[in-house]
Formats: structure tokens, sequence, C-alpha cells
DNA sequence: TATGAATGAGGTTTCATTCAT
DNA sequence: TATGAATGAAACCTCATTCAT
């Protein structure tokens, strides 16, 4: 391995423990409540050095969520060119998700908080395109799904994007509304059995009678 | 009418007035971007009185929310009383929800922020109670239509806590997720219509074959 | 008087008392070396304080030169239109500017680094529109008297735009080179028996032979 | 050659490079808004680099007044040495100004910023010894043939350092002044043949009538 | 009760400078 | 000698909140 490779592999791992600080304290705090100081002090490493490799917050803030959604549309890729049945398929999707969730529940939250939220202001138009462009590749991949079930006949035959986005908001907003359940009432966490009670419903929901 | 109950009065209408003019400011520019300041100019009031009525800037926030949670809470229990089926009283839900986000799109977004937010961490603890109570009524509701549905042997017999959880998580995250793709792509509104499909979808898979 | 008018002189009061205060420091220290938080400390007043007078460090630099360019129009006019030869009225600009240097030579060498200086970027339009403005009426006074003297046949006939800015440029140029000089070698202030030197030089380089 | 005069020549080279980078982006950017990583990068060198030829930014800017300086005394000495009638030798001083002007205009006003400037603090000894040498000896060239002036009986006889500034501080004066017009009102550049007319005048205002 | 000027803590960000390699 | 990643102090500015009137 020469200098160079080792400088860029040196420079990779760097930049993933900046954002593996950052994951952590957005987490607990939240975007606004989280300051540079406090994610340069996880990382060990001084406030300056965050902008060495993140143009500001906001933009930090992002390349979390865009990497989940890489990740995710990988697994969901997977899925997708299974040779299995369209339901499964479907059940497939919601392990990856509550595979996700298991991991890092605040991870899944804080995509999607990214997504409904208030900023989106600051970001370079590269790191806009990315978010974008890996958003529309794992919500493609599920539509694609959709669609299969609905020319094999097992689906009811809607509106296939707005199904795929049922799924996905529904996801989306099962983990979040559960999760601040948690908050208001300290329950327990039931996500992930909330979570396949809604599959369970929503396949069901799909299929033709 | 007496002196007191005239004065009492004032206060409450002066206390609209300022939620009126709070959610216009939370809906344009979310929590953090909005500013007292901005508030207060709207209320046509100094931002020193809205500290007469309000404790800080989080309970100004949530006490936007406790009032549509109430407001939804006797909607959906004017639902729940009413003399038809099971199914029809779901999609009574649906509309409800569908007026309240015609109404104001924010305003039910605010809602879901809220209860995934960042914030919940100033609040007082009567504002606190209050916001429990008024959602657990709401939800309440909702649990009462599933289990009737279990009752009568209609609906799959899960959890009804769950399966409310993924009605109510549904709702929250179509029109979160919807509603961030309108931001991503511009694309022209069609939360109403994918609520439509949830709904039919969801109805179906609430339901025993 | 009434509240509202005693209210607005309050505030005129704290703003001059700010512009006391930064003209204090950016003498001492220049533009970017004093710091709004010296500013505030000397006006008494905290830093925030300071944002409700001036949007921000550059504009309130720029108050400092417009105010002594509002001084010295005004100054400048008065001597146009009294009744003595052209020669005496340009010995009369000596001493207006000579009084300036004397009432504070910090002032004076802060409008000249304003206009020959790097900033002049975060200005809003309507404090662009004004230093543009005084800034031309001085000037145009001054060439009004050239024109005076060339009329007159008194004064060579060159450009007389040109000639002015010669005049000018020689104040501020011997102020600049003399106060640096100063700093340089610690020697007395003599900036004003080389003004003197320069208009005599000045005066008659304007004369006909 | 030997290897350490190599070495030393080497060394030279490299300090010419950075010099003429760092001209470069003052000019442009001035004193406080370019930064060193962007003169190191102009220079090809890495910013760590800089560093072992220069105490600092504030040093190295100074160097570029030191070597105009030089260039500037050399220019002017050979002016005063020529076999010419006096006021033509202060035509060419003239001459020598515009040229450097001509040749970067962002250097000239460099110069005279730096004199009436807010840095001159970390200045090292040495550093700030030849700026005062240089600087003098530009100056008593100009101040020899001015005394040459009123020995021959064709200037006045005033005070003749006096008088050397006029002339130094107008050269300044009317570049800074001229040149900030640009900036203000966006004309065309005259700054040439105001100084020519500047140098009219003053040549008149120089002799005895 | 209402005001709104003042506060001041605290946030993001920049960049001259250092130092291990 | 040269590098350039890392530093960290310090600056500007915002804005929720207070309090004298």
């Amino acid at each position: 391995m020469g200098i160079y490779e080792r400088k860029q592999r040196e420079k990779q791992r760097r930049r993933k423990d900046i954002i593996n600080a950052a994951q952590k304290i957005f987490s607990v705090k939240g975007f606004n409540s989280a300051t540079m100081e406090e994610i340069a002090s996880a990382a060990e490493l001084s406030p300056g050095t965050i902008y060495l490799y993140f143009k500001n917050k906001e933009e930090l803030h992002t390349s979390l969520s865009i990497d989940i959604l890489k990740y995710l549309s990988i697994q969901i890729h997977k899925v997708v060119n299974l040779d299995i049945h369209v339901e499964e398929k479907i059940e497939r999707f919601r392990d990856v998700f509550i595979d996700l969730y298991d991991h890092d529940p605040n991870i899944l939250i804080n995509l999607f908080h990214l997504q409904s939220g208030e900023t989106l202001h600051n970001l370079s138009d590269e790191v806009m395109e990315q978010l974008k462009q890996n958003s529309a590749q794992a919500h493609g991949a599920i539509i694609q799904v959709i669609k299969e079930g609905i020319e094999k006949g097992i689906f009811i035959d809607e509106h296939p994007v707005a199904m795929a986005d049922v799924l996905w908001g529904s996801y989306a907003g099962v983990v979040l509304w559960v999760d601040s359940k948690k908050k208001l009432n300290n329950q327990k966490d039931f996500v992930k059995s909330t979570l396949i009670t809604a599959f369970k419903i929503i396949i069901q929901g799909l299929q033709k009678k």
C-alpha cells in the first residue's frame, strides 16, 4: 500500500470518526441542541478539524443520513433481487428496517427528521444531489416490488407510487410515533413488535382478497 | 358578567391571539428558526407580553399542539360514538385528519414534530401532563374503535394498542414523508390522495379475511 | 416634551454613546483588530445592544465616517458661501481640516481608511447611499470653489474635478503619511504645520502665474 | 559556486516565489481577507513552508513593502543623480510612481496602507529597522531634490522636510483617494491623469514666483 | 397588565500557526 | 527542508428572556 493510499484511508477513517461522534450527539440532543464543540469533543478532535471534513453543521448532519440511505438502498436492492414471493420481500424490507432500528434507533429517527425537517438550506449542491439520489433509489426499489405484486395479481391495483409511500411513510410514522410515546410515557420499547404488526396489517391490506 | 369574568375572558382572548400568531410563524419557519420577536410582532404585542402568558418558547410551541390534540380528540370521539360500521369509523378518522391537513398542513406537521422532536425538555409539569392526557385521549379513542372491530370479529386479533399505533403512526408518517418529498422534488401535493390509499390498505389489512 | 420625543432623544443619545466608543476603539486598534466586545465594553453596554443600533461591525464603522463627512460637508459649504477671495476659501478648507484633525486625528484617519479600504461589502444599501451622497457633497463643494477660481481667471485651467481630487487627496495623503511617520519614528506631531506648508504649495500651484 | 552558495540562492528564489504569490493575493484581497493558505497555494507551497521564510503574516506583508521601497529608492536615487533641472526631477519622480501604479496599482496601495495601517505591531526588530531605513532612503532622496531646488533659488524656502512630505503625501493621497472613488462610483480609472495634474500643481506651487 | 430596550451566554465558523512525519 | 493535518483561540452575531418603567 502506497503512502497516498494510506493517507486516503486515514482520511476516511477520520471522517468516519466524526460521523460516528456526530451520530451519537445528534441522536441524544437533536440537530439544534447538539453543538459542534460537543461533536468535536466526542470525536476527540478540535472544532476546527471538523470543518476540514464537512462544510458546516448542516452538511455534517445530512451526511449521516446519506450514509444510512446508502446502506438502506443496498439492503433493499438485495431483497428486490431475491427469488422469493412478493409478500416475503415486503417482510424482508421490514426486517431491514428492524435491523437498522436495532442497530441504532436514533439513526433512523435522524433520517426521518432530516426529511421532514426545517433545515435543508445550507447544503451544497453536491450533497443535495446525493441526498435526492439515494433517497430516490431506496424508494424506487420499494415501488418496484409493489409493481411486481400488482403485475402478479397479488396486490391491489392502486397507484403504486402512492402505495410505496404508504409503506415507507408507515415505517417512518410508526418509528417516530412509538418512539415519541416512549418519551412521553416512559413505556418500554415496543417499536419492533409494533412494526411487525404494522407489516402484517399492511401486507394483508395490499393483497387482493 | 362580573369584572373578574370579563378579565378572564379578555385574558383568554389575548392568549388565543398569541397562539394564532405563533401557529402562523412556527408553520412557516419551524420551531428553531421562528423567533419570539416575530411571533410577538405577528400578535401585535411586545415580546415581554408573551412571557406573561407562556413560560417560554417551548411551552408556547407545545400549547399549539395541545390545542390541536384537543380538537382532534373531540372530533375522534364524535366518530367513536356514531352508530356506523367500524370500517366506516376508521374512514371517518381519515377524513378528520384530511380536514386538519386541509386547514393547515403545517399544524399537523408541527404536532408530529413535537412528538418526535428535540424539545420536550423545558416543559412545566402542568403542560406536560396536559400533553400526555390529550394525546392519550385521542389515541385511546382510536384504540377503542380497533377493539370494537376485534370484538365484532371484523378485525384481526392482534395487540390492539399496537394496531392503533400503526394507524396513527401511518397517518403521521405518510403526512411527513409525502410532505418531505414535496420539498425534495417539488412534486405536486398528493398527500391527500396518498392518505386515501393508505387507509384503503390499512382498513383492508385490519380486516379478517 | 412628550414621551415619544424623550424616547427618540434617549435613543439618539445611546447611538451617540456607541459611536463615541467605537471611534475610540477603532482609532487605537483599527477596524480588524477592534472587537465588538471591546466597543460594547467601552460604551458600557453589552455586545447584543450594539446590534440593536447597527446592523453589523462594518456598518458601525461606516457610520463614524458618515458622521464626519456630514460635519465636514457642512463646514465646507459654509466656506463656499462666504464672501471672500477664492484663495482664502482654500485656506479656510485647510483650517476646517486642521480643526478636524485637532479634534481627533484618528477620526480623519478612519475616514480615509474607509475609503481606501478593503471592506465596503456588508453595508446596507441605505448606508452605502448615505456614504456616497455625503462624500459627493463635500467633494462637490470643493470642486465648486476650484471652478470659481478658474472662472475668475485666478486658477490654472485644468480639469477641475481632477484639481479638487488633488486637493482632497493631498489632505488625506499628508495626514496619513505624516501620521505614519509618527509611528515609525516617534517624532512629535507636525501634521498641522505640514498641512500649512502643503496648502501654501497647492494654492500657489493652483494660481495662474 | 559551492554547495553553500547554491543553497543560499535556492533559498532566495523560494523566498521570492512566496513574495510574488503574496503580492498577488494581498493585492486582490487586502491584508485581512487574504489567507496564508491562499498565499501558500499560489506559491505552490504548503502553509507550513511559508513560516520557514517569514515569521508571520504581518512580516510577510511588510516584506512586500520593503521590496517596493527598495525598488522605489533605487529609481528615485537614479533620478536624483541625473544632470537635469530640478523641476524635471520632480516630474521624473512622478513618472516613477506612475510606472509603479501602472505595473500594479495594488502594490502601491498596499504600501500606503502599511504605513497608515493597523498592522505594524508584530514586526520583528530587524524587519522594522529595514522598513525604517528604506523608507527613510526614498524619502531622503526626495528631500535632497527639494533642497537642491531651494539652494538654486528655484523653490520657495519652506521647511524642506515638510515640503517633501507634501510631495509624498500627495502621491499617496491622490492614489488612495482617486482609487477609492472608483470603488464608490465606478468611474473609469483616471488616477494617472490626476497624478499628472497633481504634479503640475505641486511643481508650480514649489517654485518661487 | 404591557412594554421593549437591554442583556449576555453561547453558537458557528475562520484561520494563523504549529509540529509530527 | 517541506509538508499539511490539526489546532484552538477568538470573533461576530443571535435571540430567548428579563425587568424597570
